[in-house]
DNA sequence: ATTTATACCTATTTGTTATAGGTATAAGCT
DNA sequence: AGCTTATACCTATAACAAATAGGTATAAAT
């Protein structure tokens, strides 16, 4: 009830993250406009969300970060660690939980109004 | 990262109370049990949970209470209201957006990892 | 010289879920 | 008769994460 209707976002940014680098390393500027391109514009997380999930999972040891020069510009590159893949797994098996207990919910209530 | 790793719950009892209450009405302490069953056990709200919501739900006027006798024991029956439909299908309509976007980012880390 | 794109950052607001209590009646058990 | 379980409602507080709205600084493009 935010008022930009924000819902079913809570622990997503941290889903995200953990599986775009679950791919590759990337830094952080990159990880927002990944995100917007991945999910197909479903979602378009600002910095503002991004670079704070980055810091609190970095604190967390669930990334590693790693400075690199790009010309002339610094770049922060996230690495996933082992527990950061626990972690994932974790995330995802919770994640199919309750999108799964949704969709069934939807259905009953569906089925029950045919 | 609360304590009892509550993930992607945002949103989630609302959606589940509205979508129930759009097939029939029901009271509180009933729809605490439907949730557990009609979810396959991925979601035990507790009433702790449950009111709140209802009396959120209500005062915004998404719903609608009934106060009812049942063999001596009172029971409050919530039914949907025009209103309240409207929302629900909002709120579809974002879960699918949500979960579609998570589906998407999942499989495209999948899909880079083989 | 100015604007846009890149690349990082934090403080504050917001509000919802979850926990942990609490009350009261009816029914079932010993 | 006394005790426990099930039914049925409730609230206060904690906890935390997402979103907004700022901000800094360099490189490239106009």
């Amino acid at each position: 009830m935010s008022k930009t209707n924000a819902a079913f976002m809570s622990g997503v940014p941290e889903l995200l993250l953990l599986s775009l680098l679950a791919r590759e390393e990337m830094y952080g500027y990159q990880l927002v406009r990944a995100i917007r391109v991945v999910s197909n514009e479903a979602f378009k997380l600002a910095e503002g969300v991004v670079y704070p999930v980055l810091h609190a999972l970095e604190e967390k040891q669930l990334i590693k970060a790693k400075q690199r020069l790009h010309e002339g510009r610094t770049r922060i590159y996230y690495a996933l660690t082992a527990k950061g893949k626990t972690r994932l797994k974790e995330l995802t098996t919770t994640w199919e939980r309750v999108s799964g207990g949704v969709a069934a919910t939807l259905n009953a209530a569906e089925v029950a109004h045919v």
